[in-house]
DNA sequence: CAGCATCCTCTATGATACTG
DNA sequence: CAGTATCATAGAGGATGCTG
């Protein structure tokens, strides 16, 4: 079922269907789906920040949730924790390699929502406009 | 908040922090993060396949899930539903350019992963074996 | 064959309160 | 400042049974 003849890198082979081997996909795509992640990665992305600072750029954002997406990103070595062993302490949070590597790789998915954003919502609309009971179109 | 100076295209500016218009990245995110998305379209990248073999494609699937997975994903115009009218009826699901177009945008998702699967487990050996209680390192 | 309807569980996220 | 702890909720995902 893989692509296997012309194109070789190109083509989208995902990891975790049945012929294919788990290639630690699943991981970033929950990453992805993680509703905080990117903007924290993008947050970052400019220069590192401390727990205070991010959450006041994170709009919304609970401390429950920011520990929470900073652990996990911590954990798969996205990015690092600084403690300045002051009193009250200074946490500050900057991206790794991995991490700067991975909000590269994001990128062009911001690139391509925004040029695609419209005729999406059109097609959405469409869809939703469609008559309830119409099985035979 | 933005980098506004070097690099225009390229970096990670998020869509819906509060600095930043929604451009609906989160759409695409939110689809990406959903379990059967991204290997449903994989399949479809290598040729339309009907209901059923998409059933039997995608394994563990649930007939709720594909049916979730695909109205969405025709709703978002990324694929067409194609009904013949027949008794059986046979539906056929095929991608549109726009799903084509998000394929490809998926590609060098799976390549990094495939690159950062084993380091990035290690990363959360790491973290995991790490002191319990330790709040100064 | 290609679904839809129902029930159930588990996780992501959020609200709120407290602390070294 | 930078968290932790507890409680609550919505939606993703799954199990099962039924149907044009």
């Amino acid at each position: 079922m893989s692509a296997t003849n012309t194109d070789v890198s190109s083509a989208l082979e995902p990891c975790g269907a049945p012929d294919h081997e788990d290639c630690g996909l699943s991981l970033i795509l929950n990453r992805l789906g993680e509703k905080w992640t990117v903007m924290t990665l993008s947050e970052l992305t400019v220069r590192p920040l401390r727990y205070r600072e991010l959450e006041r750029a994170l709009d919304g954002i609970t401390q429950r949730m920011l520990t929470l997406t900073l652990r996990r990103l911590e954990r798969d070595g996205f990015l690092s924790r600084h403690v300045e062993p002051t009193v009250p302490p200074a946490v500050t949070y900057s991206l790794t390699e991995r991490g700067r590597s991975f909000a590269e790789l994001i990128a062009p998915l911001v690139h391509w929502s925004r040029l695609n954003k419209n005729s999406i919502e059109a097609s959405q609309a469409a869809f939703d406009r469609r008559p309830a009971a119409m099985p035979w179109y």
